[in-house]
DNA sequence: GGATAGTTACTCGGATACCATGTGTCCGAGTCGTAACGG
DNA sequence: CCGTTACGACTCGGACACATGGTATCCGAGTAACTATCC
């Protein structure tokens, strides 16, 4: 089980564009975290069509979160880049074989299913417990100020600093 | 993320050993199961290299669990199959591009990198709850007298039913 | 000086190759049960 | 009748192809800002 490099990408990204009001372009976000500026952008678009971020076109345009970063979790992120089915599959391979479940047993779950599910559940809402301003408020205690300079790098080469 | 579909396989297969005190080959397992033989020998092979399993050879063997089914835990034949390395790997993004993070605040781990590990940790604390013992638990109050059934058909073209 | 049209540069978006990992299969090494054989 | 020996069949174990999805890239469509021109 490994899950895409983009999902790590995609919440760096987004954390960084909960700090900025202004449009950022994929160009700068790859930039700065030092990663492929084109595979980044599939990521991105993939956030764009679920919703949570939305392109600001032309020049000077770039990626605006569409709500507040308190409004989104780590897992809307996670599922954006990831996909929305859960990495276990029942197959239901208890109705194969020459011991079939009978019709009776099949009303509900298989058992293994169940559990499965249930730590895939528990997994879910630990990460729809975090939300992307809880993120920029852990690296500000650890790192005061570096939403600062970043805030100050992303607008650092369109016009001077103050 | 996608989870390989052997653990599926292996767990139906691990909670029918665990009702099983004789040696079961791998023929019977994918026979019972409906699933490819030589395939799944190959996802047996790692449960056995894990030490859940152990191999008895020659004729009449097949696998044995090694513990009973109350000490082994789904995680257990989770980790077997799917390999130990968590998810979510954390490349250290934040140290690369044109503000990487100090030494200072690379002491701690990376906040994304916390947050996904708590979840994966919630979500292998609610695998390792439930044993094989368990799962056999479920299914047969679900059922009653499935895995007399099994126990019957595993043992059944060996010698005669009492 | 102000409005306007053209130009330019920059942005996203989807369609296109490449590669690692899961999926599926095969054959060989080793071992136990069985049966034949000899004492 | 009992012990030995050879055989045979069955088991696991690792090494070998194929397919799917993640990885990485490119080029085209569209838009906003800028500039130069004209009134």
């Amino acid at each position: 089980m490994k899950m895409s490099a983009g999902v790590e990408w995609s919440l760096h990204c987004c954390t960084a564009l909960s700090t900025s009001a202004r449009p950022v372009p994929v160009t700068k976000l790859a930039e700065l975290h030092g990663v492929s500026q084109t595979y980044l952008a599939k990521h991105m678009q993939a956030l764009s069509r679920a919703g949570l971020i939305h392109a600001v076109e032309g020049r000077d345009g770039g990626y605006l979160l569409s709500r507040p970063g308190a409004e989104i979790s780590v897992y809307d992120v996670v599922q954006a880049v990831d996909g929305p089915e859960p990495a276990f599959r029942c197959t239901e391979i208890r109705q194969q074989g020459p011991l079939p479940a009978t019709g009776e047993a099949c009303k509900v779950p298989c058992g293994i299913a169940k559990v499965m599910a249930a730590a895939e559940t528990a997994w879910r809402d630990s990460l729809q417990a975090v939300t992307l301003a809880d993120l920029a408020a852990t690296l500000d205690s650890t790192s005061p100020g570096a939403w600062d300079a970043v805030r100050h790098w992303l607008s650092g080469t369109r016009f001077d600093a103050p």
